[in-house]
DNA sequence: TATCATATATATCAAATGATATAATTTCAA
DNA sequence: TTGAAATTATATCATTTGATATATATGATA
């Protein structure tokens, strides 16, 4: 029964393959997450891309099935890139979810992990803005909501929601908290959509500096009272 | 030379025009903003906005011309809708513009503005959804974007840095109080963005009264020494 | 160098989509 | 009631778009 596909392109994965080949897939997905991560799924033709990218139409179908997959592709390497990102302050995750903590401790790690994101996702170089995309996945979910929010948009939430209640020292609530988390880590995606219109006005510079200095005076300003 | 397009409709305006037909635009519009608020201009087709209006295709170019038109129509209604729900805070526009305020009281009228416009963002009743329209604009600009600019974000972002800057007393540069206003600004509508998701686990609820509680609390920890 | 898997290019398809010409119907005022 | 303006409906077009069949070229390796 099982009817052999036999011209089924073999989808060239990341690992074998000619030297090449990888670059050009490398190119597409560069190109694919700049686009996507610009304009959303749908605003974004597959000539477009292959146009950018250098290469022809069914490129796209050789390397990545279909526009969906190449989607799904920029979605994950988001995923992977942040991991690699945020890797230094990963460990705080692992080691909140063990210990508790005392509340100026709690308020120092959020610290070090709000710095690092805005570094992070402000550092991002050139036109490619991953949190671009993934914001515009959460607000309206596409073909790459499972993945983002399963590994990004939650774990995210629920890390900073953990470190707010701890460093609240209980007094907020897991609903306040979370609350809390998520307009902060709103507030940082939101900004960075804004900065180009920013820009317009105010004019280029680097606005990490500013950005964490506002963020810790939030974080600072958390319920302390006993 | 001026050769009269004499089959060019009338493209119907919101003020002539027989009962039904108002009606039927009305309709037309209300589905539009549900739809391109949810998923943006190049997500949905027109079709699907004829159809679930219960009209037929040519009614969107006999009423609005084009999709194009069709989707400024959203953005003025959108505007107009903004001035109709803020109109009880407009007026400190105006007074903030004329008389400097004492920090305390610069600090009362933001906690006003906010709240109003926490109130005003999360009621809005059922699927539709102007403030993601709105952020989607900001985030990757379309055909809407400088009426949405230059009519809700940059009044809104200068009223509340000038807000700030009075709050902090003078001790926040125009920079450094826009990177807060917007930061602010931003956590209200990227809240929103996720508030589909927050309820996937946590549950619907009004968050309206933990938001603003939220926000009191940014906004008085303001800097204040002098 | 011969060979085969890998990679790129050309040409084309079918469906979806925005738009229009045009016909039928409805509404309201004279 | 009647007639002109306003509104709604039908049928159809031209592009755009995602996708594929298929041909050519390139690179590794024996």
């Amino acid at each position: 029964m099982t009817k052999a596909k036999s011209l089924a392109p073999p989808l060239r994965t990341a690992v074998d393959g000619y030297r090449k080949g990888e670059e050009t897939r490398a190119r597409i997905l560069d190109v694919a997450l700049t686009e996507f991560g610009n304009s959303g799924f749908s605003s974004v033709t597959t000539r477009q891309i292959a146009k950018k990218a250098g290469v022809n139409l069914p490129a796209l179908t050789y390397y990545f099935g279909n526009k969906r997959g190449l989607y799904l592709a920029c979605a994950h390497a988001i995923v992977a890139s942040y991991r690699d990102g945020m890797a230094p302050v990963a460990e705080v995750y692992y080691a909140t979810l063990r210990a508790p903590l005392v509340p100026d401790e709690a308020r120092t790690l959020l610290k070090r992990l709000f710095a690092e994101l805005a570094r992070f996702l402000l550092s991002t170089s050139g036109a490619q803005n991953p949190a671009l995309f993934v914001q515009r996945e959460i607000a309206s979910p596409g073909p790459a909501f499972e993945i983002l929010y399963a590994e990004l948009w939650r774990p995210g939430i629920e890390l900073v929601t953990n470190l707010i209640i701890q460093a609240s020292n209980g007094l907020l609530s897991e609903k306040e908290a979370q609350v809390r988390a998520v307009l902060m880590i709103s507030s940082l995606t939101g900004f960075l959509s804004g900065l180009p219109v920013i820009a317009r006005t105010a004019g280029k510079a680097d606005y990490s500096g500013l950005v964490i200095a506002a963020l810790d005076g939030q974080i600072e300003a958390l319920e302390r009272r006993v």
